[in-house]
DNA sequence: TAATAAATCACCCGAACGGGGTATTATTGA
DNA sequence: TCAATAATACCCCGTTCGGGTGATTTATTA
């Protein structure tokens, strides 16, 4: 789509595991039409340091690791994905775990690879992306298929999916869910035995997660991501 | 699962067009652990051919062509998997067309390959196949995924995602969706090239027809009812 | 046990909301 | 053609909301 020829393209890397990742680092370097700009070992320190990044150094495509210590690759994809949606994110696992498949995609994850991805089909990818395309490992592609064959698709089964997006508390869910049934702070209150202040409190607490500022955010994802 | 190294594995094409179906023959023919036991240029004849086949002259893979005259590829395959569940099928295309991969998935092709694939991906295909995969070619495979991604799953039919009720007027659906995206009414009006008092009215006849009174509520029913 | 985190309650403020009106134009259709 | 119906725009008023700040109590766990 916007991609000129000779455009060096901006890569990051979140990954924990340091030999893996100091390897992936090294052989990027290799191609002239890459440039590494931001490199982590945690979501942490990831958006730490995209905090202090300049505006022209911004990362462009996003080789996160799916099993990171602390916010999971998924949670940190999500959160990035809402300030900066105009970042590709490629996920990077060993594992062809079914669920993670899907959640990395909800989140906004455009591609998914698996980290012994021959280091040019890696390259490829992140061309590949930026051009508006999904790159896919062939195994995982084939996951994909079996899982959309048996009808496990993420806007589907609630019955079949059943884990809590968010980490919402117990009680955080339930006012939720009294949210999304249009009702008022004082009602819920009311519903649920608490002061509206708490009420409210919780309320605010499910924004600042969710990354909303209106109910009517908050019930469009939590429709959205099935997590009632 | 059931292959042992070298079992023969019968393979049948069916292929209308007759200088491709000759040469993947050909080709087939080299490869001594496969049979080619039944070739047939329609939907027609493969039954009819298939009728008199012995027993132990059965065909257990099957590349189909998904364009044929008269019956169709997926047509096909939905009467052959009524009568043997057991025989796999691989879809063969020249197209990469959204609507067939599905249909070809749901009527139980478990194969879906692009006809310029190499020769020797065939191949592997059909071994891969017998032994429970799904093989699919890379480029179908991103189709798929950007389809999982858009949520334009064969299983949320196209027509139940139309409707909408309500009566709302366009204006007002057009405000809805705003609406459901957390907007605020002031943002809505600026989008819409609207007066903030004008998109008010229409909220308020929105919520009216749709028998809420928060945007909450309008948002939970909207998408409840799948009006966006 | 000491430090931390989670849950609860409280207050202020400004902005937005929802509900009740009224009025002016099209547009249409009987 | 004339009446009914949208669509548009505006006002008032009381309530609710969202954000910020902070206190107290209750697990939790390091």
């Amino acid at each position: 789509m916007n991609t000129e020829e000779n455009e060096i393209i901006r890569v990051s890397i979140v990954e924990d595991h340091d030999i893996f990742r100091k390897r992936l680092t090294e052989l990027l370097h290799f191609y002239k039409h890459l440039k590494v700009v931001l490199v982590a070992n945690s979501a942490e320190q990831f958006f730490e340091k995209l905090g202090r990044t300049a505006e022209d150094n911004f990362p462009q495509v996003i080789l996160m690791d799916i099993e990171l210590p602390g916010a999971s690759g998924i949670e940190a994809t999500f959160q990035l994905k809402e300030k900066h949606p105009e970042v590709d994110i490629i996920m990077f696992t060993v594992f062809e775990d079914d669920e993670r498949i899907f959640e990395s995609i909800q989140v906004g994850a455009a591609g998914y690879l698996l980290k012994d991805t021959p280091i040019d089909d890696v390259v490829n990818s992140i061309k590949e992306i930026r051009e508006g395309g999904s790159p896919i490992s062939p195994a995982i592609a084939r996951k994909l298929l079996t899982m959309v064959k048996s009808g496990n698709t993420p806007d589907k089964p609630a019955a079949e999916r059943k884990e809590v997006p968010f980490d919402l508390s117990p009680a955080e869910l339930n006012i939720l869910e009294h949210v999304i049934d249009g009702k008022s702070n004082k009602e819920i209150a009311e519903d649920v035995f608490l002061s509206p202040w708490t009420v409210k409190t919780h309320i605010k607490n499910i924004y600042k997660k969710m990354h909303v500022n209106s109910r009517a955010a908050a019930v469009r994802l939590a429709l959205k991501r099935n997590i009632v």
